[in-house]
DNA sequence: CTGGTTGCAAAATTTTTGCACACTC
DNA sequence: GAGTGTGCAAAAATTTTGCAACCAG
C-alpha cells in the first residue's frame, strides 16, 4: 500500500529546507516499509545494497535525526538501551503495538479531553499534549479461536 | 516525603530473590529522590560519595536493570539516544511530565476501557495493556497568572 | 558457608564528528 | 555556483563483561 510514493515525506523535507537526496529517500522508504520500530543497525540492514549507491551508517543516524525533527519518526529505547525509530505520520495519533511480532498500527482513538482536565485538577500541571500506546496481539499472532 | 524509607522497594527485591545491598539501597534512594528521568551518568552523579562506600557505574547499570525488571523503574530514551530511568511504583499508573523542569508526577487517571475496545474493533488487535503520558508545565514552571 | 553482588578495568557497542568530495536546488 | 549532505574512518560515548574479593542470607 503506497510503497514507493514518498511525495509527502519529500514535501515535508523541502518545506523545512532539508534537501531530498537518494539516501534520504531510501532510508525513509525502508523505515516506512518496516512498519515497526527499528534500531539504526536494523534499518541499515534493511537498506537496498544495489549498485553504486552505498549508504553509510552515519547517514542513517543523521537522517533519523531529521525525520524525528519533522515528526515523521518516533524515537524509543529498546530494552537493551539502543535507540530505535518508528515511521509515523506527523499528525496527532497513537499506536497499537503487537507484543509478539512488533508490528505497529496507527490509530485515531484518543482519550477524552476531560481526562486531561482531570489530571490538571489533580496535579496543578497545565497539560499540553500526551502520548498513548496500546500493546497486544495482532490478528496474525493470535491463535485462531 | 518518605525519604529514607525503602521498605517497599527492599521487600520487592527480597520477594524476587534479589539481595539487598548498600549499593542498591543508595541507587534506589537516589533515583526515587530525583523524581525525574535520569541517565545512568546523572544518577551516578547524584549518589552520595560518603566514606568507604564507592559505587561503580557498573552497579548503577546493573541495578537499574533489576529495578526495571521489578517494575520499580521505567526506561526511556533521551533525545540524544541515551537510556534514562524514572523511579515509579509497580502498580498501574501514568505520568505527567513537566516540559520545563522535567519533574514527574504519577497519576491515577486512566483512559476508559471503552477506548481499548474501540481500538480492538478498528484494528483486530487484542489489547492487553497501554501506556499514557501527559506533558505540560508544572505549577512552579508556569508563570503566575 | 554459598552463591549473588560489586569494583575495576578492559572490551564491545552505539553514536558522533572532521573533512574532502558530490549533489541538490 | 553555493552550501547542504555524504562516505569513511577515527573518536567519543555508552553499556557490558570477566574475575577475584565481598557480603547478605
Amino acid at each position: 500500500m503506497g510503497e514507493g510514493r514518498l511525495q509527502d515525506e519529500v514535501a515535508h523535507l523541502r518545506a523545512r529546507g532539508y534537501r531530498v537526496t537518494a539516501q534520504r529517500r531510501a532510508i525513509i522508504a525502508a523505515l516506512r516499509e518496516a512498519g515497526r520500530y527499528c534500531t539504526a543497525a536494523q534499518l541499515f540492514a534493511r537498506l537496498p545494497v544495489r549498485q553504486g549507491d552505498p549508504i553509510s551508517v552515519s547517514s542513517v543516524y543523521r537522517t533519523l535525526e531529521v525525520l524525528a525533527d519533522l515528526g515523521l519518526a518516533e524515537r524509543r529505547a529498546e530494552p537493551t538501551g539502543e535507540a530505535s525509530f518508528l515511521y509515523c505520520s506527523p499528525r496527532h495519533h497513537h499506536h497499537v503495538i503487537c507484543t509478539a511480532c512488533g508490528a505497529v498500527r496507527e490509530i485515531d482513538a484518543c482519550p477524552d479531553e476531560e481526562l486531561a482536565r482531570r489530571v490538571e485538577r489533580a496535579t496543578d500541571f497545565r497539560v499540553e499534549r500526551h502520548t498513548l500506546d496500546f500493546y497486544g496481539r495482532c490478528g496474525d499472532c493470535r491463535p485462531r479461536e
